[in-house]
RNA sequence: GGCGCGGUAGUUCAGUUGGUUAGAAUGCCAGCCUGUCACGCUGGAGGUCGAGGGUUCGAGCCCCUUCCGCGUCGCCA
């Protein structure tokens, strides 16, 4: 009896097969039962090769079983590769010049109609992808997209040994930190009461790892986020986390580099223009309103506060003498947008909390209209004209709030014409370092200065003047590496000194207590001898979203969670047996219906 | 928590102003067919219109509540 081994995939074979006997397994695409002959699409991971079940080649029983196949049936198959006849080839068909003439053949496992069809061309609701995930990821996309990533991985890995890196695994039963993002808690059965936290990352694990000597260490490490998800975010991802002593920025961009570098070549035949650009966070804002900017087109953001003055437009005015900004972007040549589209613009930076979108336009014959004609002057136009270099054809939007507000709303704003306008050349990929972010950010919600990045990162030493006078213009030792607007790695280097990392807890309203309670062994260990230190982390999974040019995390991860943290999969998260609850000594308390 | 889009046959979708027995394609089942390749031809089965309530003589369609999916703002050191 046949047995189900294999000695070729099927979409591997070629016509240096040909006259070959060759064993198959994999499951039915499709058939064709023309009634005296039988042709079957058999795929595995490689791809498709058709069957021909033929009764005078493998006889009348074999060919019943041909007959009966139905789709996604396990097969295992002999058969002799023979050349198709000219007329009949398949030219959409990586195996189309060639079949296999079934001699011998077993079914495996028969299978239910399945509720999605196994076909990139097929693009099925997301519920049923997810729900049955297991067929899902058997469309050929989804099979190079995981392997893709798989080399991806070993690119880092060959890359990071090679520069004299150990990878060391840091525990997923973790403490509870409490800035940052919203922890997933593991109940203790030893401890009623008390919590493990899952990490939101590495960061403490790896600084201990360079106190200890390691000197340089990454590990792929899965971490865990309980926060609101997005196309871009899941609950958990994984990343390539990377630590190095006795270092500076330097030394860590060149690290990366060469790790990027080297995934670029492999993955998409790309050589990286090395050293990659670097760009200071305010120039970032200044330019392109967001810390992770598209500089694959232009419609930069130009501040106009200084070059227009008082205009008598209450909305610009307002907002100057509020401590706020008017900046503007010029869509070039878009001055023949519809009433409806500017006003879908206007919706759009109102959820970034714009209050409006003031616009002028400079139409092609000349003439100039905007949504406050009644503030209009000469003088006004002649500025906007100049600061902004608009010609006939142009459409500036402006902005007028605080900074933040006018840079977000902006920033988004050019995104979406860009998209919206296909501005962006899809074939760049544009990546440089963002450096020198503010250390501290102020938390309306907390009234209080938080840490921009986090609160083991180091600060320039020439700002040491700002730290108790105006905390916003501290530059943190901190960079993010960006990719075509998206944020793909974020590192600093650390606080390693004892005395400065009390400083920073206390710089943001950390308790002493509270400090040494939940950061007590951090600045404990710190007073053994830490070397300097620093490093970063990049997603691998947005970076593999990246090259894969995926719309979605989803795509990228085998097994991902729904958009509210659930697997449609599995039906998780789910009740837990009372038993296991009273083990825990955990009550449920949830609000009345 | 807010906003937007969506949920109708296994699947992808259509469904008019609220009006007969809710349709199409594909898939599925049966039959025929020896060169198909999205095979073809003939016939057939298949529906809790996400769920609940309401308005109405009558609801897939209108109203209310709710669940689920996607996107997004807040949030994400």
């Amino acid at each position: 009896m046949l047995s189900h081994k294999r000695d070729h995939y099927c979409g591997l074979l070629t016509e240096a097969n040909v006259g070959e006997t060759v064993h198959l397994s994999g499951w039915v695409q499709r058939t064709r039962d023309l009634g005296g002959v039988v042709f079957v699409w058999l795929r595995d991971r490689e791809g498709l090769v058709q069957l021909v079940f033929d009764a005078d080649v493998c006889g009348a029983e074999i060919f019943e079983l041909g007959r009966g196949l139905r789709g996604e049936y396990v097969l295992t198959v002999e058969g002799e590769v023979r050349l198709r006849d000219e007329g009949a080839i398949n030219r959409d068909l990586a195996t189309g010049t060639i079949e296999v003439f079934v001699k011998d053949a077993v079914l495996l496992n028969k299978s239910e109609t399945p509720p999605i069809y196994i076909d990139d061309k097929v693009d099925e609701n997301e519920l049923v992808r997810l729900k049955y995930r297991y067929l899902d990821l058997r469309r050929p996309s989804m099979q190079n997209k995981l392997r893709l990533r798989s080399r991806v991985v070993n690119c880092i890995r060959y890359a990071l040994d090679e520069m004299g890196f150990t990878e060391v695994e840091t525990p997923i039963l973790s403490k509870s930190t409490p800035e940052g993002a919203r922890d997933f808690l593991v109940p203790s059965r030893l401890h009623p009461g008390a919590f493990y936290a899952l990490p939101q990352s590495p960061q403490i694990y790896k600084q201990l790892l360079m106190l200890a000597g390691f000197d340089k260490y990454y590990q792929i490490a899965r971490c865990f986020r309980d926060e609101d998800n997005r196309a871009d975010r899941q609950p958990e991802f994984t990343q390539c986390d990377i630590e190095m002593s006795f270092i500076d920025e330097e030394d860590v961009y060149a690290v990366v580099e060469k790790v990027f570098a080297r995934i670029f070549k492999e993955v998409k035949g790309i050589d990286l223009a090395l050293p990659l650009p670097r760009m200071p966070w305010i120039e970032a804002m200044e330019r392109f309103g967001s810390d992770k900017p598209d500089t694959r087109f232009g419609m930069e953001l130009v501040n106009l506060t200084e070059a227009l003055g008082k205009t008598g437009f209450v909305v610009f005015d307002g907002a100057i003498e509020a401590g706020g900004r008017v900046e503007a972007i010029n869509a070039k040549g878009l001055a023949s947008m519809t009433r409806k589209e500017i006003d879908s613009c206007a919706e759009f930076v109102k959820t970034y909390r714009a209050k409006g979108l003031p616009y002028m336009t400079f139409t092609a014959d000349g003439n100039v209209k905007s949504s406050f004609n009644k503030f209009l002057t000469d003088e006004l136009v002649a500025k906007v004209r100049a600061a902004m270099k608009a010609e006939p054809g142009d459409i500036i939007f402006f902005g007028a709030d605080k900074k933040a507000v006018v840079w977000q709303a902006l920033g988004a704003l050019r995104c979406e014409l860009a998209r919206r306008h296909n501005l962006i050349d899809h074939s760049l990929y544009n990546l440089f370092w963002v450096t020198e972010f503010p250390l501290f950010e102020y938390s309306e919600e907390e009234g209080r200065y938080v840490a921009a990045h986090h609160p083991f990162t180091n600060w320039y030493a020439e700002d040491n003047c700002y730290l108790d006078t105006d905390k916003e213009k501290v530059r943190s030792r901190a960079y993010d590496l960006v990719m075509n607007g998206i944020e793909l790695a974020s590192g600093s280097i650390r606080i390693h000194r004892a005395d400065m990392q009390a400083q920073m807890f206390e710089m943001i309203g950390l308790d002493k207590d509270e400090a040494q309670h939940r950061f007590g062994f951090l600045l404990d260990a710190f007073k053994y001898g830490a070397p300097p230190h620093g490093g970063l982390a990049f997603g691998i999974d947005r970076l593999a979203m990246l090259l894969t040019d995926s719309a979605s995390l989803r795509d990228v991860i085998a097994f991902p969670k729904a958009t509210s943290a659930n697997c449609l999969m599995m039906e998780t998260p789910a009740d837990v047996r009372p038993d296991q609850l009273e083990t825990l000594k955990i009550k449920v308390d949830l609000p009345e219906e």
